[in-house]
DNA sequence: ACTGTACTATTGTCGGACAATATGTCAATT
DNA sequence: AATTGACATATTGTCCGACAATAGTACAGT
């Protein structure tokens, strides 16, 4: 075989990739900051010297990472992106690569005992206050299929907020879409462990409010096992992939 | 206070989005499958009864998601997501949030000992030379600052990769973007504790052929003290945001 | 204090245009 | 047979100009 030169392919950018870039870069270095307006469409295409329809090319590009938003649905303002928003991305991305239960549990018993633990010691008042209020409404809606789901994937985002960590939250958001809705909706209906959801939630909330992380991670952890064994009793596979809902 | 009746705001979506989801429907219900070419922007105007700048802004939304690439930079074409792809909507969302060193170290702690657990009995042969490999490499630049930290993140992402777990990878994808590159550099600089990485990297690997998760995991978390006091003893402050760099 | 009117700014959508570039075909050359 | 060149075609990237719908504002009128 002969010896050949390879040159790297040139890297000819789109003009709206590079708009976008640029003014993605200005809003992460802090040059515009979150909650101000972006320049009109007309301004920002003078600005680059390009077209509007490139700028909104551009906007697009942003806008679906969240960092981009609508005031009132005219003018442009920078936005600090929502966990769901972000969620949404990673969400679609994980269906598919035909994410299946195991992988979302797997994941979860990685990060929701971390989060009980974490919470122990940074949950404030007004977090318990919430935490206390879904134990309440738990209660009350226990035979409620429907309303328990709610309730319970609630209490597991309240949680998770508790801990007041962003990388946590967003790392857990595909839990909060994918796993929690489709999951317990067919434990909680196959089983029916409304009792058992509830003790454990109980002790964890104890566990919080008497600052014992060490309590609050076990019983998060028998919570998630008690959820795995609903998952492989009820009928649908824990190997199998989540199903495409909406 | 007089009763009053409130309605919700009506939903106006502009087009672009109508049909940015009507194209992301189809591609997760599987009608439209990974490496199949999506009709031309003429094409799916004429289809959607709308004009071409409409569909192309709908394709940006889109392209952001890393669903949707390019085939050789004309066609569009249905793509799984990258890991990286995905992580850096995420990423971005965190900069924004002024996430913290130890926001991240937290995550880590949940997801790393996972990894390394999981992969005692996920690892397949090909994942154990690629890990082999690296010890190697990682002795040959060990003190070589910038070629260790490159080993380095390369270890923990075999790690995570040798695990298949999809939902795991995404998870800790913004580590490997935002907390490895700035917080071990970092670390290594400071400290320069190559030993005790590479130690810690063989314990583990060793753990893993011999298929010990307990091993495994103890001695990730171990890694991991380490590494979050390299942190506290570097003069880059634990409760400090993470940098934006780039 | 509320309502109606008029004006402006800005976005959402349209339609058409053209250059640059991949792709495919077919003949010519070695 | 394999490469090269020439040519036609399809498709994207970008531009321009236009217009309707609507949010914001200002100013009256009751």
């Amino acid at each position: 075989m002969p010896k050949q030169i390879n040159f790297d392919k040139i890297a000819h950018q789109p003009a709206y990739r590079v708009v976008s870039e640029k003014i993605r870069n200005s809003i992460l270095s802090g040059e515009i900051k979150a909650g101000e307006l972006l320049p009109t469409e007309t301004d920002l295409a003078e600005q680059f010297g390009v077209t509007r329809s490139t700028i909104r090319e551009a906007i697009r590009l942003l806008e679906h990472g969240g960092i981009l938003g609508r005031a009132d649905r005219k003018r442009l303002v920078v936005t600090l992106p929502k966990t769901d928003t972000v969620g949404r991305s990673v969400s679609s991305a994980l269906l598919m690569h035909q994410v299946t239960y195991e992988e979302l549990w797997q994941v979860a018993m990685g990060l929701e005992p971390l989060a009980s633990k974490l919470a122990c010691t940074t949950a404030t008042k007004k977090d318990k206050q919430l935490l206390a209020a879904n134990l309440v409404l738990t209660q009350e809606v226990i035979n409620d299929h429907d309303a328990l789901l709610a309730a319970e994937i609630e209490f597991h985002d309240l949680l998770a907020n508790a801990t007041h960590n962003s990388a946590l939250l967003l790392a857990r958001a595909p839990l909060n879409e994918l796993f929690y809705p489709t999951a317990w909706g067919e434990v909680i209906r196959a089983l029916s462990p409304g009792e058992r959801i509830l003790i454990a939630h109980q002790h964890i909330y104890g566990a919080i409010c008497s600052n014992n992380p060490n309590k609050a991670e076990y019983w998060m952890k028998k919570h998630m096992e008690d959820f795995r064994r609903g998952i492989e009793m009820g009928n649908l596979g824990f190997d199998k992939p989540v199903p495409v809902t909406e």
